[in-house]
DNA sequence: GTGCAATCGAACCACTCGGTTCGAAAAGGT
DNA sequence: ACCTTTTCGAACCGAGTGGTTCGATTGCAC
């Protein structure tokens, strides 16, 4: 039954016909549109009317997709959340040596939570929060946690080739992180900085912070002739 | 005129008796029952008749104080926003050692960043950051650079002492900002930690701030008898 | 061309919103 | 007790809210 419904919908995706509510490009179209409303003016603000105009579809076919404004919502911040976590993925993959991971890490978590994007969606975000512990909680969750994940087993790979020595791997990352991140991010959360920073301002940042970083858990060299 | 007019204000103030709209115990009673819904639900989701009821003021006589919402409620964020700054004036005064003072200003200034009212307030403003940039902007960017600006001071002093070595003061200062609180208020504005962090977190984190700061910039003491 | 179904969009619903009006009640001064 | 003024609170206003209904239009398959 769901093998047939499942060969159904590939069938019909070249064909252009669905059943009421399935067409993934009418879904997107009322995601993107909805999108740019409740990031532009959160949710309280937006309304579906608005919505619906933004979108470029009725309001009836919206409620045919969604059952609420709230699993419009709901459905967006998912969307959103997913595609910040899958960027970051990366970061670090097939990446030895100890400096060159800190800065291409450092650099890229940067230039990603201080994108337009980035940060219109934890503003959305985050002016919910108290009243949808849920959702918030899994946005912000979920996406913490994979962020400092993939930068803990790089220390920890580093303090395993001896290049590293950290007692408190969990702390040192949170250390970076904020040291790489922090001022950034904030500023442009607060709407401080109207703009990203730029490449070259990240870059000097991080450096900074690689630099501190590394005189605080860095191995010096003992055997002067490998300099 | 305006002496004359003064003058008989500060005589009412023993005898109960103002012109409408001018009685300030009226008006900080509407300024906290507003701040009580406005923090609890953000600005679009408070309504002037929940504000009527929680303040226990007559509707009509909110607006004898105040223009309008907009109005009510730059009050309260100016005010959130002195209350703020006032408590931080004085972290570091009279202080001369360097690690007394960074360990005193890293919890004073976790401690207050965290605190459940902080958080509220900093929530509600992101919330409508993109709509009232002017507001915004005020609240954030004093508090941001006063908060800076004593810390900086401070690194100042102790460059010209010889016990730090810092080429880039505003850096530096930024940095063990966020070694100390980034985590932190993080975790408290996304509403992934529910209460604020206990003292003793707080000063293990400052302690390992201190630790990674002193590594970077600290001057070593040379002389084996000072120790 | 025909038939079927998704989508459209105008109209509708009960309700809430911010703000206004104004007579009654309350408070304070003399 | 009387007078004045502040505050109260019920009623009101036009606009907007999220969500529903349903006949007309459109799009796709055959």
């Amino acid at each position: 039954m769901s093998d047939e419904r499942s060969a159904s919908c590939d069938t019909a995706a070249q064909a252009g016909r669905f059943a009421a509510g399935a067409d993934p490009v009418k879904r997107e179209q009322i995601l993107d549109g909805a999108k740019r409303v409740f990031m532009s003016v959160g949710f309280d603000a937006a309304s579906m009317n608005d919505i619906t105009r933004e979108a470029g579809v009725s309001k009836s076919t919206i409620y045919v997709y969604f059952a609420n404004k709230d699993e419009l919502f709901a459905a967006i911040m998912e969307r959103e959340r997913m595609q910040l976590t899958q960027s970051l993925q990366d970061l670090l993959s097939g990446i030895e040596d100890v400096e060159e991971g800190l800065f291409r890490y450092g650099v890229g978590f940067a230039l990603q939570v201080t994108a337009v994007g980035t940060v219109s969606a934890m503003r959305t975000m985050i002016a919910v929060a108290s009243r949808m512990p849920q959702l918030s909680g899994q946005f912000f969750q979920q996406e913490t946690l994979n962020v400092r994940t993939v930068l803990e087993h790089f220390l920890e790979q580093q303090v395993a080739r001896g290049t590293l020595r950290v007692d408190d791997i969990p702390l040192a990352a949170r250390q970076y992180i904020e040291l790489c991140t922090g001022t950034f991010f904030k500023l442009c959360l607060f709407g401080v900085a109207r703009t990203p920073p730029s490449t070259s301002e990240i870059e000097r940042v991080v450096t900074g912070a690689m630099k501190l970083f590394m005189a605080g858990y860095g191995v010096k060299k003992s055997d002067p002739s490998m300099q």
